[in-house]
DNA sequence: TCTGGGGTCCTAGGACCC
DNA sequence: TCTGGGGTCCTAGGACCC
């Protein structure tokens, strides 16, 4: 018995964050608008920029000062996350009435599995069709579609028509397709990747082709080479097996820290930050992971993997300054801190109960803290330190 | 005008065990 | 006396993506 065809659906919503403020202020529309950092925030990015305002050249991940000497007239405005995760659940949701197999892969795009589903929508084309009408009707936003035989190939066939865009790739043209594309357009092939290609003289996919697996693995690393030889050939890479969850956040400061109570300072918050979020998602994690940046954007990292489980913020905040303090060069400027847990597993009953009583008791006044600030955001709970900034406690 | 924040995966080397 | 190999866990740094 023969395989059924495969056929996946990717769907990527345009200028996602953008659209998002264009649909709640109708005098937004068909102006450039700009979402991200404000223009007189230091060190702030742009985050999405609205069709109208990329044809300025303003793009993501562009320094928001930047953007705005290139588009002044631009509407500038800072990300509502809440507002567009709830956007994003009501596009899942008609996803979900498609098919019963859809991979969320970020808060504007997903993968559809369409196998089976012509009985009920017919042709993959017209249920990509009709998926696009009920977004942009029910929503009122537009949506870029790609179908084809892999999750990989839908994605790449997404991207070739936006905004608004429709593009399939037929069954048994995956080769050629994947040969027509320039390099940069390969999913996968950044900016690092490309340089090092051109270096060892690949400009395009057929350079990638003409060449062994076992070349492409020594040149490039085992995992690289095997992409890259699957990738030129229109075949999936291996599936990724997902067995590492992290959980981080940190923070570029408006202007560098120069002495260590202010970075303890900061890495108490980011602690409460960290602790809190996994907390919420009842998980639990041994390693703790330091991130600093130097005011010359030099970055280190440092983790350690501790024999039991962070039980509370003030251990997290432990762990990191202690990190911190074995790799802080007091004469350099500190741009970035972040602190992160990697290795997160979801708690188990029984790990709950080795909590000792203090840790537990912590703990639980940390998820009542959590509570309390979801339901009143306006509160902020923290230790009188994180209030105000001011130098009011000693510590050792 | 310098370069955000939150993730995942890979590599290479060291420690340690069998 | 020289010195095997595999496996796992851990760490630092990099690349890529949204």
């Amino acid at each position: 018995m023969e395989a059924p065809q495969k056929c996946f659906l990717h769907l990527d919503m345009d200028a996602f964050f953008a659209s998002v403020e264009q649909l709640d202020h109708p005098e937004w529309r068909r102006r450039p608008v700009i979402v991200g950092g404000m223009p007189d925030d230091r060190r702030s990015v742009v985050s999405t920029a609205s069709y109208e305002a990329r044809k300025f050249g303003v793009h993501s991940a562009m320094p928001a000062a930047q953007a705005y000497r290139l588009c002044p007239q631009g509407i500038y405005t800072r990300p509502r996350m809440a507002r567009y995760a709830e956007i994003s659940e009501r596009v899942m949701e008609i996803l979900g009435s498609y098919s019963p197999d859809v991979e969320r892969l970020s808060i504007d795009e997903a993968c559809v599995e369409l196998t089976g589903t012509e009985l009920l929508f017919g042709p993959p084309e017209r249920a990509a069709r009709r998926i696009k009408a009920e977004i942009k009707e029910g929503i009122g936003l537009t949506v870029s579609a790609g179908i084809a035989a892999t999750r990989y190939l839908a994605k790449i066939a997404s991207e070739m028509d936006k905004p608004d865009g429709f593009f399939q790739i037929p069954p048994g043209t995956e080769e050629a397709f994947m040969l027509s594309l320039p390099l940069e357009k390969i999913w996968g092939i950044g900016g690092r990747t490309l340089e090092k290609l051109h270096g060892a003289g690949f400009f395009t996919a057929h350079h990638i082709h003409e060449k062994s697996e076992e070349l492409l693995r020594s040149l490039f690393g085992n995992a690289a080479g095997t992409f890259l030889y699957r990738a030129v050939r229109g075949l999936e890479s291996g599936t990724r097996a997902r067995n590492s969850h992290s959980l981080s956040a940190e923070t570029t400061f408006p202007f560098d820290l120069t002495d260590s109570y202010a970075a303890e300072t900061a890495i108490m918050e980011l602690a409460y930050t960290v602790m809190f979020r996994m907390l919420r998602e009842g998980s639990q994690s041994r390693t703790v992971a330091l991130k600093l940046r130097y005011d010359d954007f030099s970055t280190l990292t440092a983790q350690e993997t501790a024999e039991s489980c962070i039980q509370s913020a003030d251990e997290l905040y432990a762990r990191a300054r202690r990190l911190f303090e074995r790799k802080y060069d007091k004469k350099r400027g500190i741009r970035l801190l972040g602190i992160g847990v990697d290795n997160v597993e979801t708690c188990s009953a029984e790990q709950e109960t080795l909590f000792d009583f203090g840790e537990k008791r912590k703990r639980a006044v940390e998820g009542a803290i959590m509570r309390l600030e979801e339901r009143h955001p306006e509160i902020k709970v923290r230790k009188a330190r994180l209030i105000g900034g001011r130098r009011t406690d000693k510590h050792s």
